[in-house]
DNA sequence: GATTATTGGTTGGTTTTGTAACTATCAAGC
DNA sequence: GCTTGATAGTTACAAAACCAACCAATAATC
């Protein structure tokens, strides 16, 4: 294995190329919480993430949890079907506009949300803890802005 | 939709949540760069990553490669075949251990190696150019920390 | 007010990924 | 040197993601 030269100018550190370095922060910090909602909960990635959108926010369409989330719609779709199932939400056809449909928290959905908003809450902290306030502050920002989100 | 009220003691704000934030600016800062490797070139994300190893470090095996850049060994396993049937790369028996296979570029891997690492610089450098010098070193930083990659 | 375009949402088929189990080779202990 | 246990890499099957086409309802155009 050659040796790594950082002056070669014919080198480049996939370990610093940012999409690379991204993703694998990605994963890595999302490992922890995903044994919590998938091996205890039975969720999946997409299913947690309009829970919460229900929780956080009250009512929304699916639309509106695209739009907010950047979710591709089929996966919306699919994630709202396995969360009705679960009956952890109900889906109510708007009179104004019966292509859309108003979906809402049950009160198990509203427990559970609850329950894996404080793990998430813990488990971000404790992310945090490893900068910082300042440095943390400065990464979400940055992060914000890399995602498009500001 | 509801009102968000950031001092509500039971308001989270998802897209304030470090996996989640994190996981968005992976995806949004990889597309362009993903449109590249994948539209003109036809690769996959692994595959990209196995090439840019072997373009760099020379001569290496399948395990030096998940250990470098923790990518599972059978998402290896397959991006190597894939590079292969593309005449991108070429397998040699460790004749002192043959268990292993010394992977190395083909000629025309090298061409597209050095093609894509250019791109891959130049976007990363584009990437950067939204902060300042330093925060974009303390950004490389905080992400490594948080990939378990220090 | 019929026709066309757009929008909200779902479905079907193909790729990719994830997970386990598997083969082959080597290493260690006895 | 034979058993047991690791290690390098592959394969098979299930789970998930991706993409395109689709339906139904509404909006826009003429």
């Amino acid at each position: 294995m050659a040796h790594l030269d950082d002056d070669d100018p014919d080198t480049f550190d996939l370990r610093s190329f940012l999409p690379f370095l991204l993703n694998q922060a990605a994963e890595e910090s999302s490992l922890e919480f995903q044994r919590v909602y998938k091996n205890r909960y039975g969720m999946l990635r997409t299913e947690w993430r309009v829970l919460f959108h229900l929780g956080n926010y009250g009512e929304m369409t699916a639309r509106d949890i695209v739009l907010r989330a950047k979710i591709h719609k089929t996966k919306v779709s699919r994630a709202v079907r396995g969360l009705q199932q679960r009956r952890y939400l109900h889906r109510l056809r708007d009179e104004n506009d019966r292509r859309v449909e108003q979906l809402s928290l049950t009160a198990s959905g509203q427990a559970v949300y609850r329950e894996l908003r404080d793990i998430a809450r813990d488990y971000d902290a404790k992310l945090a803890a490893r900068f910082t306030t300042g440095e943390a502050a400065l990464l979400r920002m940055m992060l914000r802005r890399l995602a498009g989100m500001d």
